[in-house]
DNA sequence: TGAAATGTTGGGGCG
DNA sequence: ACGCCCCAACATTTC
């Protein structure tokens, strides 16, 4: 009678979990166990958000796991000797595991095949958390796309993975004397109470991550493409942090749009699901470029920008930037998202990110950290491609020119200021058509709002206009040093 | 998945 | 009626 231990890692899910299969096709015995070692995440291990959210998600599919008559072994050691020492304890003869692509872990888990194997433990691993093999998605020349419209298309012609795998309804029970730390143990939840905000927004966990998708297909789906811009509306999936914790998987996300696209024939309808694959395809992008491109967490992709002069001192600049005091609503409103929900709307990390490293001059490196701590869908390919995106140093980058406005784009996708209004309670009281620029508002304006600049909301921290010259300028000087001159 | 500067066009006011 | 100018609206170019 053969036993398995099933290795969670960012697959927190029982339905469309391929190691879970594979175990359970083949094994009788089941050991569903999770291993706490941060320090094998090398710089990136988890920060505060996602540690919250982890906590909940562990705590959701132990739920779940007991729900099936089985339950989560948790463990805190390095991941090999805790592996032998479990597969000891159980006499389990195979480990099963879904891959992960960030560098530190791809360089962990090689070693921990090896040692298992080494040590008489048969290893398999698959994929749950990506529609394609980074491997298996190149160019025709065998290089990587560095190119997203190209990389789409190869999508396309590939077709989207079909038949997600259905969860199991019963697991083999785990028997009672296996030892198992409380969640509790982990230490993962944060000391000081100021998880409300996460608390009020999320529900982390399989069951949530499927309530979610559902809602979205339901409510949000059939006017994707024109609200997703728009940070005022609930425009977006928000399916991002479960995505990283593996709580649902792509081919799931994928299936159930196609599965809603082929139930309504409404005209436009494939173009608003379309138009939402391809944001599930930029997620499918940052994996294999950051497969493929593996120091780019750290390191421009773009060799240029290694040199790239950046402000001297800007720890003053980065500090208000952190809090949601730079002056300048619109970033300051995404900043002070981030802050109390642990997420921020895509078109507002945009412009944070466009406004701290042009306007404020501070490198992306140092953004991509603060997001890594803060963000419940910190995620290191995403947030690598989105930051070196931003800067213009990355794989199909935003031209090092593209200085997006603040406040023309809020009067674009926030016209009203209704979601200035809701994390900038200070400016509340401002008419629409000033709210977006305090500073440009008239004195009697500001008096009749109650906003006394300097006082109860900074004044902006830079001159939009003059920073952006400032911007273009050093871009200009990395140009020219690697230009040959005529 | 920009913004600002510059160029072009065409309607209307006016002599 | 006609030419001229102004300038908003739109298009193109440049950063």
């Amino acid at each position: 009678m053969s036993a398995a231990i099933v290795w969670f890692r960012q697959d927190l899910r029982l339905a469309d979990n391929p190691a879970l299969a594979r175990a359970l096709a083949g094994c009788e015995r089941i050991v569903p166990a999770y291993i706490h070692a941060p320090e094998e995440s090398g710089a990136w291990a988890p920060g505060a958000a996602s540690r919250w959210w982890l906590h909940h998600s562990l705590v959701a599919l132990d739920g779940a796991l007991r729900a099936l008559g089985s339950r989560l072994i948790v463990r805190r050691g390095p991941s090999l000797e805790t592996l032998i020492g479990l597969a000891r304890e159980t006499g389990a003869t195979h480990v099963f595991w879904n891959r992960l692509y960030e560098p530190a872990h791809r360089g962990r888990d090689q070693r921990v095949e090896t040692g298992l194997r080494a040590a008489g433990v048969q290893v398999e691993s698959a994929n749950a958390s990506l529609l394609f093999e980074p491997q298996s998605l190149l160019k025709d020349d065998g290089n990587p796309y560095q190119v997203f419209t190209p990389f789409w298309r190869a999508c396309l012609r590939r077709g989207w993975p079909t038949d997600p795998i259905p969860a199991p309804q019963a697991l083999p029970p785990v028997p009672q004397a296996l030892s198992s730390l409380e969640l509790e143990e982990l230490a993962l939840l944060p000391k000081i109470p100021w998880d409300g905000g996460l608390r009020a927004t999320w529900r982390p966990g399989e069951a949530g991550a499927q309530a979610r998708l559902e809602t979205f297909l339901d409510t949000t789906l059939a006017r994707y493409a024109e609200a997703r811009d728009r940070p005022d509306r609930a425009g977006t999936s928000r399916l991002s942090p479960h995505l990283h914790f593996g709580e649902i998987g792509p081919r799931q996300v994928a299936a159930a749009v196609e599965r809603r696209l082929a139930l309504d024939p409404a005209p436009g309808s494939r173009a608003q699901g379309e138009s939402f694959l391809r944001q599930l395809v930029w997620r499918e992008f940052a994996h294999h470029l950051l497969v493929h491109f593996p120091r780019t967490p750290e390191e421009p992709l773009d060799r240029r920008f290694a040199r790239f002069p950046w402000a001297e001192r800007y720890q003053d600049a980065l500090a208000a930037w952190r809090r949601g005091r730079t002056g300048v609503p619109l970033v300051d409103a995404g900043m002070r998202e981030l802050w109390a929900t642990g997420w921020m709307h895509n078109r507002a990390r945009m412009i944070v990110a466009s406004f701290l490293t042009k306007n404020l001059l501070v490198p992306w490196q140092e953004g991509a950290r603060w997001f890594w701590d803060t963000l419940v869908d910190a995620d290191l390919a995403n947030n690598t491609l989105g930051w070196q995106w931003t800067a213009g140093c990355g794989a199909d980058a935003a031209p090092y020119f593209r200085v997006f406005n603040p406040v023309l784009q809020g009067r674009k996708f926030d016209p009203r200021g209704a979601y200035l209004r809701r994390h900038l309670p200070e400016l509340a009281g401002l008419p629409d058509e000033h709210i977006h620029a305090p500073w440009a508002a008239p004195p009697a304006v500001l008096e009749a709002a109650g906003v006394r600049l300097g006082e109860t909301y900074p004044r902006p921290l830079v001159d939009l206009k003059a920073s952006r010259e400032r911007a273009l300028a050093r871009f200009q000087r990395i140009k020219n040093r690697l230009t040959p001159s005529p």
